[in-house]
DNA sequence: ACTTACGGGACACCCCGTTCGT
DNA sequence: ACGAACGGGGTGTCCCGTAAGT
């Protein structure tokens, strides 16, 4: 039971490292020295630092992005309307720290990807979660006559990530949440022309 | 006596290493060891690390991410027509590294943007200037009646620069040249209904 | 599970090292190197260099400088009869090898006190507690009558102090045990002269 | 004539450099760096880095220090007198800057007289010449009968170069002009108690 | 009488990971 | 379930020195 929670304890604030240093930046030691643990306790529960970036796309990252879209399975209305509500949920979460280290799933995409395969492929498979999830919704808004027959779900659900993953860029460059903001409006308003 | 170009072929195999590994990640020894240099000359051009990633945006990327919408500023005729067809050039031009290393603007801007100011105010030009080309060019094409005079200019140009850094993304993930390809004829659709 | 003493072995040897190459000249990889003790070892115990210098101070010379003329505090008997037995002591412990490296307490003083305030602080503390201790005893002397009431305890323990300091220059640089013990003698019949 | 004064510009920088870092701290990049000068200039005049220090030992330190005692041979009055006046005059010029570089003689006995005999050998020389001048003055009194016949000249002599070195030696570590000259002070008055 | 380009060997420090305890 | 001692390979940086030119 100690044993649940001290493993999370770790696992969450490597977390909060990797979001401002990225996974490379990350540094072990330096962490479990503020948490005021030793190595001992951290290799007790991880056998290497691989194993914490993975756990933590797992435990964290994947629960966190994947639960943000999961209530649009549920969702029994036009899932346009239901998006444009999550644009603004998520544009009113956003905050001063968000503009800084920007989307932590975006940040692994960048930096992993390229560099290790067990990252990239347990991020796609979270990117493809979400994909799918938003692709069936609007497969269902379009048997219901509620979605433009037009679309085609599986690329505008594409097109609905990178929208996400290019405002989080550009707001991150810029250091602008209000940039952030205005991009999903953007978006928000392309996805209305959307609805019948 | 070769110094501009030892300086340059320095630059431009760090620049190399860099896409892949990231700032943080590049070895600059190894990489000139690997070119028959000793840290002597790196040290003679580059006196620490920060300079180096300075000189590969200032000196690489930027002029090559600006140069690609440069001829844009010159171009008298639709700039929306002119946006597709720089989008298929590109399209044209992405590779199989490509979708691998991604874009080295977009991996620079989320690994480096919250460590260091000097890294993200740098970037952060680069992306203003080409944004600026974008919306001067869209409030022209307003003025001379051949743009939908309902589009905010400067919004657009956000849209169009997000819409290529996530498109760059999901495609990284997803290590598929075609997404990529997909996505962005997304984004060209939808400029396209703004042309008049 | 060796704490104390692998941790004692390596400071000696780096004092070893320290006496001769100075502490900016200190080379605390080879020496460890020498050991058969490995960076890790040597990492875990001092986390950098000046911890290192600090430690030897604290933990060598001050104790061996300090214990020299900790005995003055409990003899009963003339200061100046102890010190002049104390100078025949130090004159007589005086190998080829001091005469070389000198006294570590001096070497120190003049390599590290403009250098580093924590050195020449640990430095003076030393030196004043020597100082004290010579003080005191005068004043006691004088009190029972057997030192002149002429001396000024304060500036005749500084005068002594000096004197050492000075002797391990001159046969430094003449490479001299003679000059050494020649000096102190002369020191030694001045502080005779204080006698009652 | 340009030359000789570049190169005595070189080496007096140096030489500033060095007061405060010693040799083995002198960085010779940095000094020429400051000047505005670069690497050609400085091994145009030194061949290497040892010939820098023994160069600032033969044509700075040296004639400095013996350039102190040199009226001394001239002086016909009692050398003893004359000594007090040095000292009074030593102590009026004495800074805050020497207080914590301490003395440039003293520095490089402590420092160098172990590592390389090339400087031990040149230190001595400058020490053995001030030790000659007095010597040979204190005889010069005794012979005149204005000095202590009971006092060895040769012993003496080394006597106040060690009270020298010693006062910059407690000065420099309790960083306290008052007591340079307070100490001086005392040995003072013992030169005084030999005059006739 | 200098300058620029470059060679190249350290050296302090970092930090991941292992082992042996209890 | 965790702690202390230790292994050990880098990693950026420093800085002395050389060569070729002008």
């Amino acid at each position: 039971m100690q044993d649940k929670n001290t493993r999370r304890l770790i696992l969450e604030s490597l977390y909060e490292d990797m979001q401002v240093n990225g996974f490379q930046g990350l540094r072990a030691d330096k962490v479990i020295k503020k948490l005021g643990i030793t190595k001992g306790a951290l290799y007790h529960y991880f056998p290497d630092k691989f194993s914490i970036g993975y756990a933590i796309v797992d435990e964290i990252i994947g629960p966190t992005f994947i639960g943000y879209w999961l209530p649009l399975k549920a969702y029994k209305g036009n899932p346009l309307v239901f998006m444009e509500k999550s644009i603004q949920s998520i544009q009113k979460q956003f905050s001063e720290k968000n503009v800084v280290v920007g989307s932590p799933l975006s940040n692994l995409i960048h930096e992993m990807s390229p560099l290790d395969e067990g990252f990239r492929i347990r991020l796609q498979a979270i990117v493809n979660q979400i994909h799918q999830i938003i692709e069936q919704a609007l497969a269902r808004g379009q048997q219901e006559g509620i979605v433009s027959p037009q679309l085609k779900p599986a690329e505008l659900a594409w097109f609905i990530l990178s929208g996400f993953e290019g405002s989080y860029s550009i707001s991150k460059v810029a250091k602008s949440t209000e940039l952030f903001v205005e991009n999903l409006n953007t978006l928000k308003q392309y996805l209305g022309t959307m609805k019948i």
